[in-house]
DNA sequence: TGGAGCTTGAG
DNA sequence: TCAAGCTCC
């Protein structure tokens, strides 16, 4: 026995989290930290996202979630020095800042004769031990899903929620919750229809299986189906583990459905076993031959990509939808970063520092590794040559423009089929669209100075 | 997990 | 006239 701290990061769970239960061999403090480093870090949109959530994991623990706030390194090893604590527990991180903390700290605290334990709650497979026959590692995702994935163990199975015997905390913290949220009150829109937490999570998954599963595998590409899981901010904050999800899906009778959606589970281990091996992914190109590559600087551009004011339909519609509610559906973030990277030769650093700061989501691995697949300089990237047209896109997955004029509501002065590329329509059906801007780019033109552009790379 | 431009052939 | 198929970017 003893007292055991678990500390939490991005495994804001009770069921299926392997290093709790492993505290839950003694009394248990669970603990949160604030340290200031990652709170710069993090992305506006995000920390409200934790805000709640940890209010959720507080209510499940019974009230007795301790915050702490300092730096980890000095932090957490004074906390387990005050309160007698002789073994620490924590999920895994896999992410360069995190590896480095948690290495640190795990040799301080084994220092001061501290037990630590830190497993694997996060990832389907470690990312260390996918490795081609030659031992290097997958830089394609099929054969990292198919040799590297598929044919090693299956994934463990979920554990249950673990009987938590809880020292009872001092006194109330809960206050220092409040740093997470902004100034102004943006934020209560944007959680509309959002339910964060691990009861949250659960039912999102339900939800998934009773309904959208079925069909998954080509709605999922339709915006206004709402065809797709939405777990994705549970699964960043780890309110659910892909585990639970993994084994969720396979006791449904095996489809094309249930297939694709465990691959794209398996894309997201993709993204942290790259993330693992490239440290550096999230600013330096995989491919270094994109170090030559010809961006423009242009903050106007930059700009009205960002407030959904490019005069592209999808596009805007694509970055209101992330403005107002932290989220965007997975076809539109494909279109809306490659007319970024594309169509205004802007750096995908500067799409993947907004989605980092506006996406509830917002992951490293998933962000990082997206970005360069899009942008062709990462691994087992779209070809350079691979340039959505926005408005062939908009006709073929959103027909009817019904997620366009969602998000868009200027455009439903025009008739539908006007409705993905306005200008196109004749002046006098035109002039019923009020301050709708005019295209950023023509289309045509951008795309062949695209191509010119990829073709100058050495 | 593209698109443009071209040819071909049905209607 | 246009969908389908092909090639190249």
């Amino acid at each position: 026995m003893g007292k055991h701290l678990h500390w939490f990061r991005k495994d804001l769970r009770l069921a299926d989290n392997p290093a709790l239960s492993r505290a839950a061999k003694g009394d248990v403090l669970p603990v949160y930290l604030f340290d200031p480093s990652e709170l710069a870090a993090m992305g506006a949109a995000s920390k409200v996202w934790l805000f709640h959530s940890l209010h959720a994991l507080n209510q499940s623990l019974d009230g007795q979630l301790r915050l702490l706030s300092g730096p980890s390194q000095t932090a957490l090893p004074e906390f387990v020095a005050q309160n007698e604590i002789t073994t620490v527990t924590w999920t895994r991180r896999y992410d360069p800042a995190g590896i480095e903390m948690d290495q640190a700290l795990k040799a301080t605290l084994q220092g001061n004769g501290v037990e630590v334990h830190s497993l694997n709650g996060s990832l389907l497979w470690e990312p260390w031990d996918a490795k081609k026959p030659d031992g290097t590692p997958y830089r394609v995702f099929t054969p990292f899903y198919k040799r590297g994935c598929q044919a090693a163990a299956p994934p463990r199975a979920p554990l249950p929620a673990p009987k938590l015997d809880l020292v009872k905390k001092p006194h109330d913290d809960l206050a220092l919750l409040d740093q997470l949220l902004p100034d102004r009150d943006w934020h209560v829109d944007m959680m509309d229809g959002w339910n964060p937490g691990e009861a949250g999570a659960r039912i999102a998954l339900e939800a998934f299986i009773d309904g959208p599963l079925d069909g998954y595998k080509s709605d999922r590409d339709v915006p206004a189906a709402n065809a797709t899981s939405r777990l994705s901010p549970h699964l960043h904050f780890g309110e659910i583990s892909p585990n639970q999800i993994w084994h969720a899906i396979a006791k449904q009778p095996t489809t094309h459905d249930t297939a694709h959606f465990k691959s794209e589970l398996a894309w997201r281990e993709f993204s942290y076993h790259l993330l693992y091996r490239h440290p550096d992914l999230d600013h330096k190109n995989l491919n270094d031959k994109f170090d030559a590559f010809p961006w423009r600087d242009d903050d106007a551009a930059l700009q009205r990509w960002q407030r959904g004011q490019t005069g592209i339909p999808i596009v805007d519609a694509g970055m209101r939808e992330l403005w107002q509610t932290g989220y965007m559906h997975n076809r539109v973030r494909m279109i809306v970063a490659s007319f970024l990277i594309k169509n205004l030769l802007i750096h995908w650093r500067e799409g993947l520092a907004w989605f980092h700061d506006t996406l509830v989501d917002a992951d490293p691995a998933n962000n990082a590794a997206s970005w360069q697949w899009v942008a062709g300089s990462g691994a087992d990237a779209a070809p350079y040559f691979r340039i959505f047209n926005p408005v062939t896109q908009a006709r073929k997955f959103d027909a009817e423009a019904t997620y366009i004029t969602t998000y868009v509501p200027e455009l439903a002065a025009l008739p539908v089929k006007h409705r993905h590329a306005p200008w196109e329509a004749p002046a006098e059906i035109r002039k019923a669209l009020q301050g709708y801007p005019e295209p950023l780019v023509d289309l045509k033109d951008s795309r062949a100075r695209a191509l010119a552009a990829f073709s100058s790379l050495p």
